[in-house]
DNA sequence: TTGCGTGCAAAGGTTTTGCATGGCA
DNA sequence: TGCCATGCAAAACCTTTGCACGCAA
């Protein structure tokens, strides 16, 4: 099992700083390619899967499952940030993403680890669900 | 807005039927195509997945989608059963679905709604890590 | 008889792959 | 120079849709 080496090409560059200033949002792999012609760039479709496939491996993007049968979004991770600790939610209807600091959750994962022999990783879980606002309509 | 009348086919019968025996596996569309083959039925795919789509309606039967691109597991819902739900991990490593049937996610689906008015959603969620023999390694 | 159901093929949409070429180190 | 990356088109995949025909009630 040896490491490959990863070449910092022009267009990884790019699309690294598109979802790094797009942080607040989470854009569809053809929105990152729209993002980037506005600017005068064009990127392969193919290529910008195999990046933001290689950046998920890194734990530098997280990838969401935004609606069913709708494409996936993806969204840069703060290096350091307290992203890396916590636990995320997201509500299916409204979009929210709420950042969740919670000592059960770290419960969790030692259970998880203990009884069924799992490291959950929190870089890229996330709990899908209903928010309260959207909840009590 | 008005009632659709539903027939009683043989095709929904047997899908129904199909679904209920392998009431403790979840099932794709085509799994269940196969599955009827094995007894020598043959339904068309449109027709699997129009059948699916009324029993989810109906609330007969819960549907699981594990990740985007994939294909949405379907599983029988025990009538006035304890509602066998369960939770999902994914190994990042090996790829391997482990379907998780814990009374420690209850608690936490309830930790989550009662502490942060959020009601998970255990039919699109995924925990993602690594798994007991992966780590090992 | 009415109108829902079926099944085929085709369409739709997202993501992946094959392959020749390009470019980082 | 040796690999990895790129980009195009094509393929792969799952799911939905259009339409003529079938069948439950």
């Amino acid at each position: 099992m040896k490491e490959q080496k990863i070449y910092r090409t022009r267009q990884r560059l790019q699309i690294m700083e598109c979802i790094a200033l797009n942080r607040e949002k989470h854009l569809t792999a053809d929105e990152i390619r729209e993002e980037l012609k506005k600017i005068g760039v064009e990127i392969g479709k193919s290529t910008v899967y195999r990046a933001l496939e290689k950046l998920i491996a890194e734990g530098r993007v997280r990838k969401y499952i935004a609606e069913e049968g709708k494409s996936a979004c993806y969204q840069y991770i703060d290096e350091g940030g307290d992203c890396v600790r916590h636990f995320h939610l997201k509500c299916t209807r409204c979009g929210r993403l709420i950042h969740l600091e919670c000592d059960f959750l770290k419960d969790l994962e030692r259970h998880i680890f203990e009884h069924h022999r799992f490291t959950v990783d929190n870089t890229r879980t996330v709990l899908y669900g209903i928010c309260g606002d959207c909840g009590n309509e």
